[in-house]
RNA sequence: GCGCCCUUAGCUCAGUGGUAGAGCGUUGCAUUCACAUUGCAAAGGCCGCUGGUUCGAUCCCAGCAGGGCGCACCA
């Protein structure tokens, strides 16, 4: 009857359909009338229902359980972090949905903004074109089209791993429901005179156009030169030369005995002219302020540092606290601007070389150091973030990251392993405003409207801070009919769009119809990785608390995370990724979760292709030994009503140990200790079943005084092991189940209840 | 700089105040009896180093060394 092993391939995507079909997933679909038809097909033949199996009253009385689904973007295809993301999640709803909790797995997609725009644009560069030969408009179509294609394709990988999520709630963070609500969200902070708008030194990618938060920044080692160059009466170290045309200060510690008596004085210092010819470099007087500022160290370089609140984001907080000139000298582009006459349009690295000539041709180089520095770089495209004062839209963060600190530390929110509360509670009680808009086209477009009249004014931004002309301006959901400033103007939208995180944040609630908003908020759990804490479950519950007025879950699962057997990062484009289609391919989706379960122990996993292995050879046990009990115990054994009792000394030591593993699988599961119990369950069957009591049953068989009692055993365990590993290997347990004898089966083993 | 974590069998990792376990690998034996993706057996470990607490430490404490990570900074 059945083949002696195991074939995931040829199981999974038609138990897969079973579920889809059944609507199981689906937490509405869980109540008593499906109960009812089980019932019904139990009871046709006469004779009551097994107790074990009977499902019970499910969702019409059930408390809910609800999982969070991270987002993976649109460009995402699957790979082992997602794996990570989801498997314990899911595990743990088949397991409530199996206890009769009414579960709800959310699952979406983000529309991931910068990295959408970024994969368009790279597609644009291949036919040719750019997305400012096409216009916003067309640009955005285009975007819509690609997302179309390959947008669905992540969910689609994440039923391959046996995700039960809810499919027909998936949502897209750009769907207009969505968008509606994080636009409400939007007018509800400015309602409340959290957001505003002002010129700031923000991280900038020149070769993206938009503004970067520190979240979005990465790292390269680079080896540079610090320069000393001399300054009026000071000598100084600095990487960056060329910014020294935007420097409106001096800079050293109060404390600092060295300086301490020229705080407070205006100096006049040699610089480099801007005028003239670029073959003749020559010096000009400047006047620069000297302050005092704890943020300079003292033992950096000589211990005084230039100022430069444009082009750096330290210089600038110390601009601000020092109520110092902002003068810009590189733009957009990430090129010397007009201001630096002679040096204008030169890219920075170029300008650096040429500065650093002119200042040891004029004396003004003390001396040069190798230097080994970290630049910040774009995470999209690896391009060097050049600091520059730019207008931005800020979200006041003071009341919601009190909110949020609140929310963990009076226990409303666990954070799993508790170490984590420690970065969480550190970056919220550090935290600046929130940096929200950015300059792409992707996204969700700022709800304000700027009276064109107005506008023109200020459309330069280049020079002082001070310069700034206020502007006019309504945010409202809808364009306004007239221009309540001119009157006749139609308005302009602003270019820019929110921050993806913005949108993100209000995952657990935006788009959902406004009944399930009642009925499925808030939710349980949310199960991520650690660099995820700050720039998304922080934002999640500040956001929850501020727009449904509770916490939207109440754990946060941080996993480790996969690392190659080396412990190195895994790269695709190193391709040292494991990639877990291809083990779901080789090993089956079981054993791919057996193997993310197996590992997860808390730790980073330094992934081993062993242990995928082991989850192979364990569903083709679990295979084999139900081959051997369906094949020795006649089909109304199977539906023998509830535990056997007594029996040889083997049989009441293995219904022992069976409700031994089923406590110990609970209790973990519980804990979030998926391995823990994993392993329970695996030594059990294998070791303690397969092992001891199929090998006694041989015997007990033979004897026909025993072999009633011990076909009860057999088929008493094997369901209940069906039962317990299904939440961990879906495809394989469910597969035994519709293979047993059918009124046992009943229905589908994943709302049979443990 | 602040903080967190790791160091146990060839590899990847569990684990407990009383002188150690799993998976994979290795070696040997066993195939009509559910499964060779199997069974049985075996080899293999100063449980990073030093000191302390203890009757006793792989486990607790301190220090050191090596590795990893997060945050901040990087003029």
């Amino acid at each position: 009857m059945l083949d002696t092993r195991y074939d995931p391939r040829a199981v999974e995507g038609k138990i897969y359909e079973l579920w889809e079909k059944s609507g199981y997933f689906n937490p509405d679909n869980l109540p008593a009338r499906k109960t009812k038809n089980l019932k019904l097909k139990t009871s046709a033949k006469g004779g009551s229902p097994p107790k074990a199996d009977a499902p019970r009253e499910h969702a019409s009385g059930g408390k809910n359980f609800i999982v969070y689904m991270p987002l993976p973007n649109v460009t995402g295809s699957l790979h082992m972090g997602h794996a990570l993301d989801n498997v314990t999640p899911d595990i743990l709803i088949r397991y409530k949905r199996m206890k009769g909790f009414r579960t709800l797995w959310l699952p979406g997609t983000d529309h991931a903004g910068i990295a959408t725009q970024y994969v368009v644009e790279k597609q644009l560069k291949k036919e040719g074109t750019s997305r400012f030969d096409l216009g916003r408009e067309k640009f955005i179509a285009r975007v819509w089209e690609w997302k179309k294609e390959y947008g669905g394709k992540i969910l689609e990988q994440l039923k391959k791993l046996g995700v039960s999520a809810d499919w027909s709630r998936a949502r897209f963070t750009m769907d207009p429901a969505y968008a509606a609500d994080v636009m409400k969200a939007f007018i509800h902070y400015h309602k409340k005179g959290w957001i505003y708008r002002g010129f700031r030194t923000v991280n900038w990618c020149p070769r993206c156009g938009t503004s970067l938060s520190e979240l979005e920044l990465e790292y390269r080692e680079e080896k540079t030169t610090l320069y000393y160059m001399k300054y009026g009466p000071f000598t100084l170290a600095t990487t960056r030369p060329e910014t020294k045309f935007g420097d409106t200060a001096l800079a050293v510690n109060p404390k600092d005995a060295r300086y301490k008596r020229y705080i407070g004085q205006t100096l006049e210092a040699d610089s480099l002219a801007t005028d003239g010819s670029l073959d003749v470099p020559r010096l000009k007087k400047v006047k620069l302020l000297v302050i005092g500022d704890e943020a300079v160290d003292m033992a950096f370089g000589t211990g005084v540092v230039k100022v430069t609140p444009a082009h750096d984001l330290v210089d600038f907080e110390m601009g601000v606290r020092h109520k110092l000139p902002t003068v810009q000298v590189i733009d957009e582009r990430g090129r010397m601007n007009e201001r630096v006459g002679k040096y204008a349009g030169m890219k920075t690295s170029d300008a650096r070389k040429k500065v650093a000539e002119d200042m040891r041709a004029t004396g003004l180089m003390v001396k040069e150091e190798p230097y080994d520095h970290r630049v910040a770089v774009c995470y999209r495209c690896g391009t060097i973030i050049e600091p520059i004062p730019s207008q931005q839209w800020f979200l006041k963060m003071e009341k919601l990251a009190e909110a949020a600190l609140a929310a963990v530390k009076t226990k409303k929110v666990t954070i799993t392993p508790k170490n984590f509360e420690r970065p969480y509670r550190d970056w919220l009680t550090s935290i600046r405003d929130w940096t929200i808009s950015r300059q792409i086209w992707w996204g969700h477009q700022l709800p304000v409207f700027f009276c064109r009249k107005k506008l023109e004014a200020i459309s330069n931004n280049q020079f002082l801070i001070s310069k700034q002309k206020g502007e006019r301006f309504v945010v409202a959901l809808e364009r306004p009919q007239t221009c309540p400033f001119c009157k006749h103007c139609d308005m302009e939208q602003s270019p820019d769009v929110l921050d993806t995180w913005f949108s993100s944040a209000l995952w657990p609630f935006a788009g959902l119809s406004e009944e399930d908003k009642k009925k499925y908020y808030p939710g349980d759990l949310v199960s991520n990785a650690r660099e995820i804490l700050n720039l998304w479950d922080a934002r999640m519950i500040f956001s929850g608390l501020e727009f449904m007025g509770k916490v939207p879950f109440k754990n946060i699962l941080i996993h480790g995370t996969v690392l190659t057997k080396e412990g190195k990062r895994m790269s695709k484009s190193l391709g040292t990724g494991a990639d877990p289609l291809e083990y779901i391919e080789q090993f089956g989706a079981d054993a791919t979760r057996f193997a993310v379960v197996w590992q997860a122990t808390g730790q980073d996993i330094r992934w081993d292709e062993a242990a995928a292995v082991a989850g192979k050879k364990f569903c083709n046990k679990l295979w084999n030994a139900a081959r051997f009990v369906i094949t020795h115990t006649p089909a109304e054994v199977f539906m023998a009503k509830a535990c056997p009792r007594g029996g040889t000394a083997a049989d009441k030591a293995i219904l022992k140990k069976l409700a031994a593993v089923a406590a110990h699988t609970e209790k973990h599961i519980q804990m979030f200790a998926f391995s823990k119990a994993l392993r329970g369950l695996y030594d059990f069957f294998w070791h303690e079943f397969c092992d001891v009591y199929v090998e006694q049953s041989k015997k007990q068989l033979a004897d026909v005084k025993l072999k009633k009692g011990t076909e009860a055993v057999l088929a008493h365990v094997l369901i209940s092991s069906l039962k317990l590993l299904h939440p961990f290997l879906p495809f394989v347990t469910e597969e035994i189940y519709q293979k047993l004898p059918r009124r046992a089966a009943g229905g589908l083993l994943i709302i049979v209840p443990w």
